[in-house]
DNA sequence: ATGGTTGTTACACAA
């Protein structure tokens, strides 16, 4: 018989946008929630540009950080070791969307995904922004119907699939985000992958659950038009590792002072 | 029904 030492991590996702613009509330977050890991979207700076030294100061001295210059760019930073792992080829644009890590020596791959958020007009044959959504969709269902097993996908990924992920689904039928070819080609990827999404799982379906709210309001929380674009998802089979009970969304995070227009997402995992 | 804000950058653009 062999036993496996588990250890209980936490893992964060947060599209910041803009790193060096809100180091200072990234720090408030770490010293307050504390998580192992933090998957950041929206960096919006080159890797040499990205603060490490403040993310040192505070223990996370594990980086995989693939930046760019003003736009996109993604990065993961750990408390504990990780390793970068060959991420898979989802950007017919080569943007820095994608960073992946292996956790620990045996533990789980981690995926920290930003899908292009796709325009305006849902319209794929007048607007190429939404076409190369779908295109990022279709290498992700291509890819997930091959690879199985011991995954954590992260991120912003730009879509609200469910009626109540969604402040009012016939408002945004035609709203790019929520539009049935995205919701109807995330969930068939997600099942063709054999993912759990951690923020439904258990929960009740007419339970709204927002992660981001528009900048576009004098004050968010008047009408809390938000939508449910930041996911966690995890492999079938690491479900039993997971505390579906410590699962957070820090609605909080969005009236901090400067804040982003998306909030932390967390969960706890066994590894 | 429309327009509303933000960050990076360079004098628009993406979100």
């Amino acid at each position: 018989m062999v036993f496996k030492t588990m250890t209980k991590i936490k893992i964060a996702t947060w599209n910041i946008n803009s790193v060096r613009l809100r180091i200072g509330i990234v720090k408030d977050y770490l010293n307050q929630f504390a998580p192992d890991i933090l998957c950041l979207q929206e960096i919006k700076c080159q890797n040499e540009e990205f603060p490490s030294a403040d993310f040192d100061e505070l223990g996370y001295k594990y980086k995989i950080i693939n930046g760019q210059k003003g736009w996109h760019g993604v990065a993961i930073v750990s408390k504990i070791p990780i390793s970068e792992t060959a991420a898979p080829d989802f950007c017919m644009n080569s943007h820095s969307r994608i960073a992946a890590a292996k956790i620990g020596e045996n533990g789980p791959t981690i995926h920290n995904l930003y899908v292009p958020a796709g325009g305006d007009e849902p319209d794929p044959a007048i607007n190429d922004k939404f076409a190369h959504k779908l295109d990022f969709l279709d290498r992700m269902e291509k890819y997930y119907a091959q690879n199985h097993g011991d995954t954590i996908v992260v991120g912003d990924l730009n879509i609200a699939p469910h009626e109540h992920d969604v402040w009012s689904h016939k408002s945004l039928l035609n709203v790019v985000s929520h539009t049935p070819i995205e919701t109807e080609t995330l969930e068939r990827l997600r099942k063709g992958g054999k993912f759990i999404d951690i923020a439904r799982h258990e929960r009740d379906e007419k339970e709204k659950l927002y992660s981001w709210w528009s900048y576009r309001a004098a004050d968010w929380t008047k009408n809390n038009k938000g939508r449910r674009l930041d996911h966690i998802w995890v492999s079938d089979n690491l479900l039993p590792n997971v505390d579906i009970t410590s699962f957070q969304i820090l609605r909080d995070a969005r009236s901090w002072e400067k804040p982003s227009d998306h909030v932390p997402c967390s969960v706890e995992i066994e590894i």
